[in-house]
DNA sequence: CTGAAAGCGCTTACAG
DNA sequence: CTGAAAGCGCTTACAG
């Protein structure tokens, strides 16, 4: 039954020993119906007693077979570039493709590298969420040209699709939403200056407050790394302030989750002493205490679009390059004390 | 400068540009000192002017270049698990080999679908979080002879290797620690019964108990999924008994993550009024509010030792297989209130 | 429906 | 030090 040989069992290897030639072979492993059937089940027979595994790296290198496409992300280690990663890999499922993984965390040079290595190993396409400080002109080079579709951010002046949230219509929502609870000194939380996807995050912000005929105060914008850790400092900082504002919008998730904790380590209560939303909704925002209220941004579904994206471009090289832009949805819970003030007013 | 070609340049392409044959080309891809200074010089120039990317399929159809490994991810979804697919994808850059990834999302189908798709696509080994129920003997057939290294759990019975945290050890000690903070009523929460991981920290709960001489009461173990939704009602289940414990050992983090806010909630503290301690020290534990008391399992370093073992594996195809087991260490944060009962005593 | 032949891009002896 | 030749496991016309 089992008969595992010591070497892989090869096309000729089932040839010989279902009596037909390699090209009939190959043609039942294609599902071709130039076969007949019972020869197709001799084959198919003998490929079961020696264990045939198919070679798709020589069927490639004959120009045939499912493309092997490479992952590249910036930063594994935040939850929604998982849930990024997750989609992506599950758009691959459905085309059978497997897909490489590289985290670079945040580093260009490590970028370059899993970028070339990945191409070496025959990576077919790349989806890409570019490291922070990615140079344009090096990137063009290193992907040559191979369709890419970035995920997330896409480096100005870069060749490629790309498939991203409406950061700035988010933001602009979210802001709104605090506005309209009666908030008028709003601070925008973490995230550092060049940041892409934080640039338009905060221009959101202030189209809200703009609308809402409340002056920009840029001493409510605290820079800080995109981290739980980076929420907590960013909040202690405005805090100190001696104006200080009564609600936050986050540059992420992590970060809310961040301020979250740094309002119950004073003894403050969300949603009550202070409002704060975030930017994703990541699974864990629904599991706070209390329940984060933020900005949904679909992070798997993006990660499945960017997939069936790259997908589409390497079957058809022609095809031109796409930018698609997800809707995001504000998602009320009760870190910003929607229901409170709402009752109260 | 660029002069990027229509299709991929050759190893040909470039020998004609550089006016040497196809071998001496071969040599100085491989870094062979067997080329004359002059020549090789010449031969990169060529590479340079057409753009050459290397083809590691072709190379390796031949029998040379370097690895690609799979790994296949139970849940990468639980941060315990990203941080475990970081080690792995770590361990493979210092040896400039490339991973597949697969998240099979505890799928035992869709695992099998993803070792056979790793296999065609010329794995040379696996690493293996493997899915619930996964059944070691259908796993064996799929895996054949090639070297797989289970990180976590390994299926009883099946071939390979495997990289697993001290889980008995670690929950003794944790355990441990409790009692001497002076609880009794210590709940086990979270996790599903058939979990091994699970079973082996349980078990380790146990010897503390009976070390101590409490007697062991199942009314305090509570099953749920290893999820923060399944550390909510976990906590509420046993916080319902008429005789409620005063602690936890919580399955892994996740879980424990999960009682803290369902504390929270309650308007109780952890660490003053509830004492709760975790498992695995991911990265979020540090951050909670009150910090999460743990056992350390460093998930990236179990990652990247299972990488370098799975590529020693590959190397020495008659090595015999490895069962490493990974120290554990306590990491005494707030959630288990140590300092004030440590004061109070 | 099936077989013989060429070729994908490399590496590896083997001669020179 | 460098070149000609065979071969890795497949697929693809092309004949029969």
């Amino acid at each position: 039954m089992e008969g595992e040989s010591p070497q892989r069992a090869t096309i000729r290897d089932i040839a010989r020993a279902a009596g037909v030639s390699k090209s009939t072979v190959s043609l039942v492993l294609n599902g071709s119906d130039l076969v007949k059937p019972q020869t197709r089940a001799r084959v198919t027979e003998a490929m079961q007693a020696l264990g045939y595994v198919y070679n798709r790296s020589a069927a490639r290198l004959r120009g045939a077979g499912n493309p092997v496409i490479g992952m590249v992300i910036n930063d594994l280690a935040n939850p929604f570039y998982t849930e990024l990663a997750i989609g992506i890999e599950r758009g691959c499922q459905t085309a059978a493709v497997v897909p490489f993984l590289a985290n670079t965390a945040e580093s260009p040079v490590r970028q370059a590298q899993v970028i070339r290595s990945m191409r070496e190993h025959g990576a077919s396409g790349l989806i890409l969420a570019p490291a922070l400080d990615t140079d344009a002109a090096q990137l063009d080079a290193l992907t040559g040209a191979l369709p890419v579709v970035f995920a997330m951010r896409h480096p100005r002046g870069a060749r490629g699709s790309a498939v991203m949230p409406d950061n700035r219509g988010g933001a602009r929502t979210a802001t709104a939403h605090l506005i309209a609870l009666g908030h008028r000194r709003i601070a925008f939380l973490g995230g550092m200056p060049g940041m892409a996807v934080r640039g338009e995050r905060q221009a959101g912000y202030r189209d809200a407050l703009r609308a809402a005929g409340i002056a920009f105060d840029p001493a409510l914008v605290a820079d800080a790394r995109p981290t739980r850790e980076g929420g907590r400092t960013a909040l202690a900082q405005v805090l100190a302030l001696a104006d200080p504002p009564t609600a936050c919008l986050a540059y992420n998730d992590v970060v809310a989750i961040g301020t979250l904790h740094a309002l119950a380590d004073r003894g403050r209560v969300a949603g009550r002493d202070f409002a704060v939303v975030g930017f994703d909704d990541i699974a864990e925002a629904r599991q706070m205490s209390p329940p984060l209220t933020t900005i949904a941004v679909n992070g798997e579904g993006l990660g499945e679009r960017a997939a069936r994206l790259l997908l589409r471009l390497i079957e058809q090289p022609g095809a031109k390059d796409e930018i698609v832009i997800g809707a995001t949805q504000l998602v009320v819970r009760q870190s910003c004390g929607a229901r409170l003030t709402a009752g109260a007013a």
